[in-house]
DNA sequence: CGGGGCTCCTGTGCGC
DNA sequence: TGCGCACAGGAGCCCC
């Protein structure tokens, strides 16, 4: 489900709704979803914490916590297919949820049950945020940077922008648009892109996730925002979801197949 | 290093 | 209607 934009989008509405306020209790549903510490620590780590801070780093949401042994932790929230982070009343259907200060609470919820809680002491020493490369929409991302990893890479190229370690925050959906948008296969191998490729993608990487999360994600089922509601970027789809339909730019159907174990979606005349 | 398959889960939709 | 299979915004692991 989430990728960069939505998880941009659910730091944003936790920024507004959670900071400063004080988790009461937590409650465990799904146990195989608090990852570390031992479920017990966890709790007792969380139990009378307050939210400081609210953070995202690739894929991953971190809410920074001052316990009330005023220690700094840090709640990490991986949402990987299906999990959402909503907050307001509490649901009984959620896998883990927060009980606050202000008479709400924080749900997560995870229709499949693969996301991941971690509360650590420092985040930052996770081993898959020490691996996760740059941040497309930072200062620090720039295209000379990208052509020179680029150029090193003999794999295929919509596999290498899945990688969180080659850079952070593209899923499915965003690897698949900013290829469409850029005109590449995505079956080309990384390094053959030539200098014109790598510049059109690279723009239309960060194009096409700050339109998102200007739309707010993508909801073509289980995302919702923090709020619980969903995001309307689904409606400007160039070629995600759209097998057999009519391509936007030459009308040729839109082709899908399997690279990676992952469904893909190009035009086969546009994308060379 | 690359790529394929399998795994963790639950739910939906489609073809027969 | 019922069943089985494919597939779903992710990602780690094993194996060739």
């Amino acid at each position: 489900m989430p990728e960069l934009p939505e998880v941009e989008t659910i730091k944003r509405d936790l920024e507004k709704a959670i900071i400063d306020k004080e988790i009461l209790d937590v409650v465990v549903r799904r146990k195989n979803i608090v990852k570390e510490p031992a479920l017990a620590d966890f709790v007792k780590a969380l139990r009378h914490s307050r939210c400081r801070n609210v953070l995202r780093r690739g894929k991953l949401l971190v809410l920074e916590l001052f316990t009330r042994e005023k220690k700094t932790r840090y709640l990490t929230i991986h949402l990987r297919m299906s999990g959402q982070v909503v907050y307001g009343k509490d649901d009984p259907a959620s896998r883990v949820s927060f009980q606050l200060s202000d008479a709400s609470y924080l749900c997560y919820n995870d229709q499949r049950a693969l996301g991941e809680l971690r509360v650590v002491d420092d985040w930052r020493a996770l081993k898959v945020v020490r691996s996760m490369g740059p941040e497309p929409l930072d200062k620090e991302f720039t295209f000379e940077e990208f052509r020179k990893r680029l150029g090193r890479k003999t794999g295929k190229i919509k596999a290498l922008l899945l990688d969180q370690r080659f850079i952070a925050g593209i899923g499915n959906i965003y690897a698949a648009e900013a290829l469409f948008l850029s005109g590449i296969n995505p079956e080309k191998k990384a390094c053959s892109l030539d200098g014109n490729e790598s510049k059109r993608l690279f723009d239309n990487i960060r194009k096409v996730l700050l339109k998102a999360i200007k739309c707010r994600g993508s909801s073509f089922n289980t995302y919702r925002d923090g709020l619980g509601q969903k995001g309307s970027f689904s409606r400007h789809f160039l070629v995600y979801g759209r097998k057999g339909a009519a391509c936007f730019n030459c009308k040729s159907p839109i082709r899908r197949i399997v690279l990676g174990g992952r469904g893909t979606y190009f035009c086969g005349k546009c994308q060379k």
